[in-house]
DNA sequence: AAGGAACAAACAAACGGTTGCGGAAAAATC
DNA sequence: GATTTTTCCGCAACCGTTTGTTTGTTCCTT
């Protein structure tokens, strides 16, 4: 059945003219009489010819491809990103190269490796939970790989970068509990590796300082985002003298884990204690019992963004590096669930 | 900063020898000395030599990528299953490249064609809800392109596929459901375009019979999956004289849905009326009132399984296309939630 | 000492396109 | 009718590797 594919080589000899001629033909190059283009064009479309773009990538130096690493496909937010991407890089007919890091900092690197080899264009990244070193995304700038961060971006300078200002989804989830009246609110916070966790502390703080309300540590918590450390924290908290009126969590299944456990202790979940979260996931509107209120981030309008960034990038990679930094802060809102 | 990156030909200059001598070197090829090779490997290193993945691509024909085609990146069915494809593509060393029909024929088509020039190895596709025709399909056929279909697959003879016997399922859900001494179960199935429905109506048929329950079609009803629908499903469910005591539905989505709608009437979850199943999304998990029991349809292992059977027909690939169609049928499973 | 085996490395073609340049033929100019 | 211009196409190099074949040594055998 291995019937070879047609190629330019092949028009050119049924019609004794040259490969170059052939080839500029099927571009529309001015050069060519109309006699012969049509004559060219004709034939490749019996022969069904279809241009070999493992050559032109070899040939021009570009795949046409970006490379999308994050660290779990199977979660909600990232999924929803890679669609985004997915759907912005079709527009501009480029492909997708797939990788998932686990959250392990080795994986990434290989990852970075192998995606590098197949020279991709660019990257799109979500940065690994316990990726400390960056040396591996340094060394795409000596490959002159452009990349796009985006939520997880690293520690560093000089990067491109697409985020959810979440500092200020804190706040707005804090107005709002104060406006209700709450005024002891506890916080479930991620680990302190991600800097996601210190922008929502950061948010925390302010927004409770422009409240004029008293920072109490003891209502501050970090866990790892098991149900285990979550649950923990809960049990912490409803031991506290001052039991809080409201708990803000890192994410929307950290709230899920806290409000389970709290229904275990007889809180009446947005009564006694209201929750409010971060994710906005799809599951809160099928929940009897979900966050009274959660910052919605965006994810596919950030896969969406950081995509459109890599590819203009991608465009006018012609001039010599511009020194200008994207730096992309969308913002998020605080979706209430219940009235 | 464009440094052209190191070549083997670069390499063969500084040290004199032809670029054949470092090819082999550097793949410890038998036929060149001790010295040499350490030279040119010593060297290599120093260089940071890569070797051009899209050269070698080109040279060799083979591009240790497959391209996933699925309906919708963001669907927790689909992410799950690519990333099993993923982790499993990457312990062998191939890449993945991505795309999402939106359940769209046209989509589909346009996909398989830039990845087919793309010269994937293979593919991997769920079929998009809408595609009625195959011819795209065929075609990669004639190009020698191996598919191996998964959950979703065509109405077509001598492919390869990998799904979740779903007739099963539902057998097993209605006999958990019979046991349990129900009598009256009703069905809120998908749309009449997906095979998915046949099966868990044949299913729920077969089973119906084997326990001796006669067959009423008032109990059945088919719905396009959007929430209006299945409502108006449970509304006419709910009228009937002999109320079911029990629903099954297409999948969690559906069901949770139809629970939505149940509450809103007075019903009580799982006591009036129990609830099962498909799909077996993590939320349930969460839920106050989730379905009694889903079938879970391992995803992960789907995409992983297919992955492999891919893979293992890439590697044997040499000898002429033999005839033998893998067709995996894995188990799917009753997960009770409570008790 | 001659013939051949065994080893080491070079040569060159090939993969399928793109593109700068040069040149012949046709058309336009005077 | 000679010269210039325009139009149209071929030549050949190139992208980075792989690989079949050839060439040139060295060493052993008899």
């Amino acid at each position: 059945m291995e019937k070879p594919l047609p190629t330019i080589k092949e028009i050119a000899k049924r019609l004794s003219i040259s490969v170059s001629t052939v080839s500029r033909a099927l571009h529309d190059h001015h050069s060519i009489g109309l006699r012969t283009k049509m004559r060219v064009q004709q034939l490749a479309k019996e022969l069904k010819y279809e241009p070999n773009q493992t050559a032109i990538f070899f040939k021009q130096r570009k795949t046409f491809t970006i490379g999308v690493i994050l660290p779990h496909l199977s979660e909600y937010f990232f999924s929803s990103a890679i669609s985004g991407i997915e759907d912005f890089a079709n527009t501009k007919n480029y492909n997708v190269l797939l990788g998932q890091s686990h959250d392990e900092e080795e994986r990434e690197k290989q990852i970075i490796e192998t995606m590098k080899n197949h020279r991709v264009d660019g990257m799109l990244i979500s940065v690994s939970k316990n990726t400390s070193n960056y040396s591996h995304f340094d060394m795409l700038k000596d490959y002159n790989i452009p990349v796009v961060f985006f939520d997880r971006i690293p520690k560093m300078k000089d990067i491109h970068y697409v985020v959810c200002k979440m500092e200020n989804g804190m706040m707005e989830a804090i107005n709002f509990l104060v406006k209700r009246g709450h005024r002891n609110i506890g916080l479930i916070n991620g680990p302190q590796t991600m800097v996601a966790t210190h922008e929502r502390l950061e948010g925390y703080m302010e927004a409770l300082k422009k409240n004029k309300i008293k920072i109490d540590l003891k209502y501050i918590f970090s866990t790892d985002l098991t149900a285990k450390s979550t649950h923990s924290a809960m049990q912490a908290l409803l031991k506290l003298k001052r039991r809080p009126t409201a708990v803000i969590t890192f994410n929307d299944y950290v709230a899920l884990d806290a409000i389970q456990f709290a229904q275990k202790e007889k809180i009446k979940i947005n009564q006694d204690i209201c929750f409010v979260s971060f994710a906005n996931l799809p599951i809160c509107h099928y929940m009897e019992n979900p966050p009274l209120a959660s910052v919605e981030q965006f994810p596919y309008q950030q896969g969406q963004k950081a995509a459109e960034i890599l590819l203009e990038l991608l465009d006018k990679k012609t001039d010599s590096c511009s020194n200008t930094f994207h730096k992309i802060i969308l913002e998020p809102k605080l979706e209430v669930h219940q009235v």
